[in-house]
DNA sequence: CGTTAGTGTATAGTTTTTGTATAAGGTTCA
DNA sequence: TGAACCTTATACAAAAACTATACACTAACG
């Protein structure tokens, strides 16, 4: 019944690919979007996150840390002062342990399961129908498929209910997807997933959600060559490129072709998914913006630079 | 300086009931569309609505509040002068609570009648997030088991529903009862059915109610015979033996059966449920202790005696 | 018409909060 | 070694809250 409901809570329990922390404090800014000064300011005022440190002093931030960093920005967002966010949280904490959505995730889960694509269909619908899909988004299919073994993220066991619930996955949000098309007006973001990435429901995933923020999205989908896009973009005018990878095999060659890319048009390109923040290093030298594995920092990272941009285009 | 104020309030006063307060002025403001002026106003002139306040006097407000702001909003929409709304919100507030537990009730009554256990969980969790188990217990379940006509009492029609319903709350408390148990070190207690008694939801509800009062206790559940009892408190020291039953089929023998548990060990007996108001005399009769059939006045009555046998023992 | 109570808002002066800057110095690494 | 990055501690400034008083407008009443 209660299939697995630690790992339901995402930002609960230790983070499956890296435990340790490693990220240094000017990844984690950019991760998150937020000031370095502001982050040590944070957790000396109010305890709010405390990193490790190495043996120098260094603060070591772990995956788990920026998934906090990240809940802590989105409630500072919703307008609770930083001074209270503690107190926020652990409330949140509270209601997610026995909320609404484990049973549905259950119950998904189990379709999955028995491979039962009516039940799955019908669970969805009657989810869909109470709640937005960001929220959705966010509260059940991210951790399903997280359970599930995929996402942006390398594969785990499973491989045919992985592979069903993708199918019904990308099915539904691919006509979620171009059923709002339509209804659109912002920033134009061109959507791919790199060379070698053949899960695309990340990719989807970003791009239901940046819709629901008012982008426009073009999704190219799974796949695909890096080169092809310089064609696309000269084309068609975007103002933002996103592409997603998980664990990738042949990363260097992969940013080099970014990097040719970067340096032929001037639109941001932006990297996301779990390669984000395991090659951060390579996708800031490969002169694109990495965006790590949330999906909702990601797009505010995206406005901010593109926001940032055009004030820079207005001074030049 | 206030940098631990935080950590402090977090665990001291945060009431497991009501939401905490997180929210500044302006964002309340925003969020009702009230100039934080007139809110000041209004608390200072009226008395409305008082939010707490932060160590240095900032107003801090709960979620409750901004509804019920809210809810001012609408009333001074509808024409009521705001000196006057203080009157028309409590009284409000006095239908709204008894109206929460009754609407409540008729939904999971309502699952209940359509065996949807979807439904009849999702309705037991949200207000379990809301309510302290033992007003949840008091004021919900109690009314669900009487209308549906088990608890300590003779059956009633519908057995289907009724077993539906004792199915899932025998889960469900058991769990919960299960949950607890490690966090709990006052007396122990030794909770059981009578012979016959096959409904063990009631002792669990006490076993519940008493746990979230301190005791330890340890549930043999339905249809327990008396004479394994004594093997029990003679390997395990209990401080207390507590028996469950409702109308029963053999009391005689049953009485008889407790009177010779009662001559052997010298730990209090008590009976609660149904059986003990109606064989009142035979209960006291066979040297137990009856408790009838409100829980929280049986936990109190355990405490009693337990505390005046331990006076007792001291003197002797 | 003037007066007065009821209400929302503005202003003034002060304090708190919070992001950022700076100084003075340690660590890492090519 | 020096450039780049990290550390702590102190300082500062803009934003936002606090209190208290004052003001403007409406509606009702004499």
């Amino acid at each position: 019944m209660n299939m697995k409901k630690n790992l339901m809570n995402s930002d609960s329990t230790a983070d499956t690919s890296s435990p340790q922390a490693v990220f240094p404090i000017k990844t984690v800014a950019n991760l998150t979007g937020v000031n370095p000064i502001t982050l040590r300011a944070w957790e000396k005022r109010y305890g709010l996150i405390s990193p490790k440190r190495s043996a120098s002093g260094h603060r070591l931030y772990s995956q788990r840390d920026i998934e906090l960093i990240n809940e802590v920005v989105e409630l500072v967002a919703s307008g609770i002062p930083i001074s209270q966010v503690t107190q926020a949280l652990t409330e949140r904490e509270r209601k997610d342990t026995n909320d609404v959505w484990s049973s549905i995730f259950d119950q998904m889960l189990m379709a999955v399961h028995n491979f039962d694509e009516v039940e799955l269909n019908k669970r969805y619908n009657e989810v869909l129908a109470l709640y937005p899909i960001d929220v959705v988004i966010k509260k059940l299919i991210i951790p399903l498929l997280e359970e599930l073994g995929s996402l942006w993220q390398q594969h785990g066991g499973g491989i045919a209910e992985e592979h069903f619930f993708g199918v019904f996955l990308r099915n539904k949000l691919g006509a979620r997807f171009h059923h709002q098309m339509a209804s659109v007006d912002g920033p134009r973001l061109l959507a791919a997933c790199l060379p070698g990435e053949r899960h695309e429901n990340g990719l989807l995933l970003f791009a239901l959600s940046a819709q629901s923020h008012g982008f426009q999205v073009t999704v190219l989908g799974a796949n695909m060559p890096v080169d092809e896009l310089l064609v696309v973009t000269e084309r068609t005018k975007f103002d933002g490129i996103v592409l997603s990878g998980s664990v990738c095999c042949d990363f260097k060659t992969v940013f080099d072709q970014i990097k040719g890319l970067a340096d032929k048009t001037n639109i941001p390109i932006f990297v996301g998914g779990n390669i984000s923040s395991h090659y951060y290093d390579d996708i800031v030298r490969s002169q694109s913006i990495p965006l790590g594995q949330d999906i909702s920092s990601s797009i505010r990272r995206v406005l901010q630079v593109l926001n940032s941009n055009e004030n820079n285009d207005t001074t030049k």
